[in-house]
DNA sequence: GATTGACATTGACGCAGCGTAAAGGTGTAC
DNA sequence: GTACACCTTTACGCTGCGTCAATGTCAATC
């Protein structure tokens, strides 16, 4: 029995473009090329591209399933493990994106239906209400009366973006920061982008960002026991380090 | 804060050429061009590489990813499940691989350690021990006593990769037939293909082929009660249905 | 003021695995 | 004779950049 491009691909179920590309990178020869010019397969081709198929069909990359079909002293079975390793790890990845995404998704669906009060829980909720409580009157005091006004009012009109962003951008400042700490230098470049990042925090909280009030945020982390004890949390020291390298960040070092 | 492209790039982490391809394309411009023609970002631009980031790390494709941060109405979480479904399903398609993946190792490693005996189960030992029972005589008479011994021989020095093959060419001709037998012509395309895996499959027990001996096994299967319950156990006539197919094809219907 | 080295620019090819024309030759049936 | 299905080669397109190549710029050093 003998095939054209065509016959070959439906026998297969395949295109006759992909019978000319495995040609082409020399994965199946056709037996013969006719007077013509015709590509005509044999017996021992429609053989060959079913282990080709069969191979695809398991996802194993085309220039590896060439060595499989083309040395016969190959060890099949270890490419296969090789083969199931790579698997594994693209499941894993994908487990770890899907876990994002659906994070991400009830994130925003909490949102969506999430009244003011709800909107500050955990950290951001105690600082703020601290922040009130505690630091209210000498913050005030200290930055006036509009910026608090106005940071208070931007959390609350703040945007199913805005909320998304801030979560993230939180959560960097915790993680570049626990790096840096254990770098151990506050003037070094993952210090620096800890400080820059915290920053970035900020600035969605204060409708205008200053050098010195940054930097006596910073002072306050460590002079206050409970902002102090947040960071503290994970590393002792890590408030303090905090500060140190926003004091360098923003050029006001003692 | 201004920043350039390696300078940016080192801060989130990834290469010029990336920050270059997302200007190209559309997705973060610079906030202006300096009179070098240098690329310089800002603020904005640094929260917004911060974005696609983020959904990239997500999977989302980059042209989505435009549409998430270009487009303020769009809708976000709307386009956060369908990029979950998308996962979803090709965690799916993974698994599937994955499986079958493991059952080539399997088959493999089973095959690896099979003893002669382990070998012959199933369908494969009966038709064998049967054919030597109670057709020895007759097919050694009909086809030569070197052909039966042949094949024989040819089982039990069977390679690895001609078995996992036999095995897969076996499950064809089941299921091409039975698609066959369904249509209902045992000259249509799709009967003559079972018979064609037919052949394939049969070449692997004899050493050499002939239309002859392949039309009087078909007529064998026929004629023979248990091969013709074996080809009947699913649709009774398939048996009889596969014979003519195997007339037509070799071309010696009656 | 000349050189060096680290940066910047645009332009273009390459990767996997084909899909999809475009521009033409071949086979066969009516 | 012509219609129509089939064949051929050539070549661009898709994603998301990596990786030259050729050239310009900036700051520091000889």
């Amino acid at each position: 029995m003998e095939y054209t491009v065509q016959k070959l691909g439906r026998l297969a179920g395949i295109s006759t473009r992909t019978l000319r590309y495995y040609d082409q990178i020399g994965m199946l020869k056709p037996a013969r090329i006719n007077s013509s010019g015709y590509r005509i397969y044999g017996q021992t081709e429609v053989d060959r591209l079913q282990q080709i198929l069969f191979y695809r069909e398991l996802g194993v990359p085309l220039d590896q399933i060439k060595e499989l079909v083309t040395d016969p002293s190959y060890d099949g079975a270890k490419a296969l493990k090789e083969h199931r390793k790579q698997l594994l790890d693209r499941r894993d990845q994908l487990d770890l994106l899907i876990a994002n995404v659906e994070k991400t998704i009830a994130l925003h669906e909490g949102r969506t239906t999430m009244t003011d009060q709800e909107k500050f829980e955990g950290f951001k909720q105690q600082m703020l209400d601290e922040n009130e409580d505690k630091y209210g009157q000498e913050i005030r005091e200290k930055y006036g009366e509009d910026t608090v006004n106005k940071s208070n009012a931007k959390w609350k009109s703040m945007t199913q973006q805005e909320y998304e962003e801030i979560t993230q951008v939180a959560n960097e400042v915790t993680k570049t920061l626990s790096e840096a700490y254990r770098n151990g230098d506050p003037a070094s470049d993952i210090a620096q982008k800890a400080a820059e990042l915290h920053k970035q925090w900020l600035t969605y909280y204060w409708s205008e960002y200053s050098k010195e009030a940054h930097a006596g945020l910073a002072q306050m982390y460590v002079d206050d026991e409970r902002f102090k004890a947040y960071y503290d949390a994970e590393q002792p020291g890590t408030a303090a380090f905090l500060r140190d390298a926003i004091q360098i960040y923003t050029g006001l070092s003692k």
